[in-house]
RNA sequence: GAGCCCGUAGCUCAGUGGACAGAGUACUUGGUUCCGGACCAAGAGGUCACGGGUUCAAAUCCCGUCGGGCUCGCCA
């Protein structure tokens, strides 16, 4: 409904400006604060007073007069409050929202494909808090973009053909169950894990044996891992893919409880068996921009003071380079492509899209989210040398601190009894919905120091105060009869009725405007607004019990539309709408 | 040192040219014969880091300063 709104006050305001001859390349249409009735403004009054010899508010009063809705559905009123003009919805706009199903906020097809890259973490170990950001942001985004109308597909690139992973099947194939400590959790990726930690403090010299010789020797061994990936060897392949395949089955199986789910990992020695690497290597070397200093092809880029090698003096290839051919195949795919990157890939991102442009590329087809590291008090958190904290032990004690939660309030329910099943379904939607929730709801540029109270704090304004507005209604909804095709936004004259209505029907807005800046936390503050509004309602309008049949229906069927808002609003977030908690 | 990001209520954060700068939390006080109290109402809390500038209008844009983060590798 908002869009539809947002459109015709650019129509009808726009016919008024040209109608009194003034510019209409800026309408300075904006959303008036709380308390203002209309659901659009426009501040255009104050920029055309120079040119109209009048005060804002006189030039507001003759626009207002000029606007002709003779032909508007969904804008009732025109008026002129101050310097703005104000639009105020009509009755067809209240009927909409009122109608809203279970496709709420979902937009029309764009007809683009888009591709998410998110999370992308080299598979090295266990998923540390660090990078948690990564995964719920960029599901974020992802939903995000497929409410807007777009076909997402979600991708992990999987650096496997990095030095970290020639190290990694080196220690792998080089160490002995016996050499290593006990592994954290029983998974996959704590028990391999082990072997990278250990293969690092053997070539740091930390461990027994690792003379001088010794570990040159196991440079050497790595050396050889990598020249054999760089000419697509097939045995080669097939040992770093065991250590690859292993340590992501298990970071998968983390994700998955997150839920992050992908629809393709992408490995980047694809692009070196397939002969797109060296394609890109060789177009690279024909640049004016390209130069052969100390054994090694660069790319002396305009836009950057370092040079960015792109072929070692070993003629390897480099990560940038492999991912030039990465994000060339995305182009040739996709309409679009969207990477989700820690702050410390900024310069390397920058760096890739400048390259691309070079190679003749429209290097608008890819945007990129940057979020800041989280950090630990004492520090950074590193898979390598094994500081950081777990996402699983993250999750466990959310789950842990949610289930008694649900246990201290069993004693208060007014409903339903739950059994054992119940308790730990609701313990898992509010305890990884609140940590999803806590993630997403900040401006990903903004630097998070981790600490335990603070990311298992269910109160505030965190996941569980959102969902529990979906609970409520579908415990009204349960005891409701059908939603009746009959109800009408008519008999529903209560300001809180009327503010809940507005509320559902800027919901597409708010996707529209999230999806366009690719800024999901948008929408969680949108969920909060929201949650506030609806309890305003619950709280001065009762449902069930409401007098006027007439009023009951109408009432049933607003809570319909608000469940079917909050509850795709929390979808586009990733965090479960539960039905009972 | 250079480049990028961040600085808003005690704390955690929204707001990023336009109507009086908003929430939550913590603190004080009050609310359930009635659809779910993980709720609600009221009070108090601000040099929007600091100093200049642009503009009819600046938390928002520009310049400088301070404080914090990130980056500057033939790593990823």
């Amino acid at each position: 409904m908002f869009i539809a709104f947002r459109e015709e006050v650019e129509s009808v305001l726009a016919d008024a400006l040209r109608a009194r001859e003034y510019p209409t390349d800026d309408l300075g249409i904006e959303r008036p604060p709380e308390g203002v009735d209309a659901v659009l403004a426009s501040s255009v009054a104050y920029r055309l007073a120079g040119e109209a010899g009048a005060p804002p508010p006189q030039v507001a009063d003759e626009l207002a007069d000029a606007v002709d809705l003779s032909d508007a559905t969904y804008v009732g009123g025109v008026t002129q409050q101050g310097a703005y003009v104000n639009f105020t919805p009509g009755e067809a706009y209240f009927e909409g929202a009122l109608d809203t199903g279970p496709d709420a906020g979902r937009l029309a097809p764009t007809g683009d494909s888009v591709v998410v890259e998110h999370t992308s973490a080299n598979p090295t170990g266990p998923v540390h808090v660090g990078r948690a950001r990564n995964p719920v942001i960029g599901d974020a985004v992802a939903n995000l973009l497929a409410y807007a109308g777009n076909d997402v597909e979600r991708h992990y690139y999987v650096n496997d053909a990095g030095r970290q992973m020639a190290l990694f099947t080196w220690a792998y194939e080089r160490f002995d169950e016996s050499d290593l400590p006990e592994p954290e959790r029983d998974r996959i990726e704590y028990d391999l894990v082990r072997y990278y930690r250990t293969g690092n403090e053997f070539l740091d010299g930390e461990t027994d044996g690792a003379t001088p010789e010794a570990i040159e020797a196991a440079e050497a061994e790595i050396d050889d891992i990598l020249q054999g990936l760089e000419a697509g060897d097939e045995a080669t392949h097939e040992r770093v893919s065991e250590v690859v395949d292993g340590v992501l089955a298990g970071m998968k199986a983390c994700l998955a409880r997150l839920p992050a789910a992908f629809d393709e990992f992408v490995k980047e020695t694809r692009f070196m068996r397939d002969g797109s690497t060296d394609d890109v290597v060789a177009r690279l070397q024909e640049l004016d921009e390209a130069v052969y200093e100390a054994d090694a092809w660069q790319l002396d880029l305009p836009s950057f003071e370092k040079n960015l090698v792109f072929l070692r003096s070993d003629g390897t290839s480099l990560y940038t380079t492999r991912d030039l051919a990465h994000h060339e195949w995305k182009f040739d795919n996709y309409d679009r492509a969207v990477t989700v990157l820690g702050e410390d890939h900024k310069l390397q991102a920058g760096q890739l899209r400048e390259a691309l442009d070079l190679l003749g590329n429209d290097a608008d087809q890819l945007q990129t989210v940057i979020y800041s590291y989280v950090n630990l008090p004492e520090g950074k958190m590193s898979t390598r040398a094994g500081t950081g904290i777990d996402l699983d032990d993250l999750l466990d004690e959310a789950i842990d601190r949610a289930r008694e939660e649900v246990e201290t309030r069993l004693d208060d329910r007014t409903r339903d009894e739950l059994d054992d099943d119940d308790i730990e379904r609701i313990a898992k939607q509010v305890g990884i919905g609140a940590v999803r929730y806590d993630i997403v709801a900040k401006q990903p540029t903004k630097a998070i120091t981790f600490e335990w109270e603070r990311a298992l704090d269910f109160e505030a304004q965190s996941a569980p105060y959102v969902q529990y507005v979906h609970a409520r209604c579908c415990g009204i909804l349960d005891e409701a009869d059908e939603v009746s095709d009959g109800a009408t936004a008519a008999a529903l004259t209560e300001p809180e009725e009327r503010d809940l209505l507005r509320s559902i029907a800027r919901f597409p807005g708010v996707i529209d405007e999230a999806a366009t800046e690719l800024e999901p936390h948008r929408v969680a503050t949108f969920t909060r607004e929201f949650a506030e509004t609806f309890n305003a309602f619950y709280r001065e309008c009762p449902v069930l019990s409401a007098e006027d049949p007439a009023v009951r229906e109408a009432r049933i069927a607003l809570v319909a539309a608000a469940r079917h808002t909050v509850a795709n609003a929390l979808d586009v977030l990733g965090v479960a709408a539960p039905e009972s908690m």
